[in-house]
DNA sequence: TTGAAAGCGGTACCAG
DNA sequence: CTGGTACCGCTTTCAA
């Protein structure tokens, strides 16, 4: 008979009245403030249930000036890279009482900007950028008006930040060796613009231990191209098909070094279309060791960036971050070269 | 020398303040919600840009009640059909002031209804529930609360709430008359187990479907496994790897039917590792046409559920949704088998 | 049009 | 330990 269906949504004030005790005194129980008589604790936890209370998160945010959302920022998510660490972050971050809001901003620098708008705006405890360039006015401002950013897969550079990234130098060495064990003259480099940072950082990295090698690896073996970033397989498969396409394959490095193992895998499948052996006519290798990497026929050789180790690396940071140390700490995790097939 | 370098971030009253102006105004200003003089508007947005201010919204999701924050909801994050779709949503969703938190509850029904609980406690305005199982009840809680929940990939059921799904029916009428003409008597399911509505309604349909046409699928040809769920690739291919070893060949079907594509690329792994020849030893079909499945080798044949299709769909129902209409809207879209080489 | 003031649902301080 | 209350930043009547 109620026309009410839709009717309030019970708050502490309710819980408060139907216990007969204070505001005050519930949220004190809520929050383990204060101690409260195991009567008065009784009297909440009935009142509570009877009304099924849950509180509100944004009044509290309010309040606080704080809130327990994290919120986390990808290029896209269109990489199991990115997700695959998301997956033990989100759970370390669960077990936490921490709730992670995942935001993909293809790309963009514009959308993630605004994201990162958002982020003051919505009142989030901390914000992890993966990659992303451009925004380190936007990053500063963040900061400054209190709320702590913890970057990933990207060094600090002149930011005083916190940041979590991989290596990006001693893996080379061995790489460079090997290929220079196995003959190889030269190395092609296929890569998404070098605006990002780690990509730029593991260039120049890459490209003087392979000098110091007689390795050639300079401007003639750079392939690298904007549409790389959207979408990795089929543009590296489209941008890989017009390279072979347009050159001589006399002209053509022997091995190539991809920045990541979609891409890898896009241009893999352009070798086989070509009818070129892998790794006999070119030999490649990719970036990441995503779960597909070993999947694809041949397999493919790649520089493992453990994914698992860098979501909690990430967690151990947060928990430094949220403890108040913004000081521009610094994890650096190393890689490891994964000899597959197709090198 | 100033020693407050953080200091107060700039609110509604400063503003207000600076201008000469009433907070109301301001407010009225900000959000068109009433004519304001020219004069006043100039002096208003001098003291913004001066101020550097940019609204709470959390404040003000508290005054409104509500907030233009969408959750979405994802088994998790390492599948390309979900990532893939969200693309194309979140781009709609921010185009229209929209702000788009992905969360993946990781199959967990539990972390699951955790997220739901959250949604209430942080005022979304929606959120969109990307498959999901035993949460009917925090659906409807969430629901009657007052906050509008869109079932992506999954119909209603007898939940009265908007949904957006694929067909699961049709698409199987001219694989099975394929599949006969072929000359095969057999399906074999892979699939992660049937909790999940779709997967049952899609796995109903073709046995029925096979049935009619004198091809056999039933309980012997159904291969399914909890793993399924978490490490799609690994585990499908450890699963199809068992089933192999475990059986001899005469015994199994000749044609596979998975519920992702993922599933079928781990299981072509496996196949392949113990010497068939697809698709002449075993055939086998994926499902979701992610645009790793024109990839692999043999190419997969596949039954395409267009991720940028749905994407659409699910922002059409958000406009209809957020507009008022929460009644049971359902929209259906149709599926496509793509024929490559696997099949 | 504009301003004043009452909340939104909590938290935290202070007095008892 | 408990209750009373100011306040977080913004929106929204209501009067002027």
């Amino acid at each position: 008979m109620s026309e009410n269906n839709t009717r309030q949504k019970p708050n502490i004030k309710m819980v408060a009245q139907k216990a007969g005790v204070s505001v005050g005194s519930v949220s004190n129980y809520l929050n383990h403030s204060t101690k409260v008589s195991t009567d008065m604790a009784h009297k909440i936890e009935n009142a509570i249930s009877s009304l099924d209370y849950s509180p509100d998160y944004v009044a509290a945010s309010l309040r606080r000036k704080k809130s327990t959302n994290i919120m986390v920022l990808s290029p896209n998510l269109n990489n199991t890279f990115y997700t695959k660490t998301l997956s033990t972050y989100t759970k370390l971050a669960v077990k936490n009482g921490y709730y992670i809001q995942t935001f993909g901003y293809e790309y963009s620098p514009e959308i993630e900007r605004n994201a990162l708008k958002r982020a003051k705006a919505n009142k989030v405890c901390l914000v992890v950028v993966f990659n992303g360039y451009d925004d380190e006015r936007e990053i500063d401002k963040l900061v400054s008006s209190g709320v702590p950013v913890i970057l990933a897969d990207r060094m600090a550079g002149k930011m005083k930040v916190n940041s979590v990234a991989f290596n990006n130098n001693d893996v080379f060495k061995e790489m460079i060796f090997l290929l220079k064990s196995k003959g190889y003259k030269r190395l092609g480099i296929l890569t998404e613009p070098l605006t990002l940072l780690n990509l730029k950082r593991r260039y120049d990295n890459v490209k003087r231990i392979s000098e110091n090698n007689n390795i050639q690896c300079g401007e003639t073996e750079l392939f690298c191209d904007e549409s790389l970033r959207l979408d990795n397989f089929q543009n590296g498969y489209i941008f890989m098909t017009k390279i072979l396409e347009e050159n001589p394959y006399e002209i053509l490095p022997k091995c190539w070094l991809c920045s990541s193992d979609n891409l890898a895998i896009g241009a893999l499948k352009a070798f086989k279309e070509k009818h070129y052996q892998v790794p006999d006519d070119f030999s490649i290798i990719g970036f990441d060791n995503i779960a597909f990497s070993s999947f694809v026929n041949p397999q493919l050789t790649t520089v493992d960036q453990n994914q698992q180790v860098l979501g909690e690396k990430l967690w151990e940071m947060t928990e430094i971050t949220l403890s108040g140390d913004i000081s521009g700490n610094e994890m650096i995790i190393p890689q490891q070269l994964v000899l597959r097939e197709s090198f």
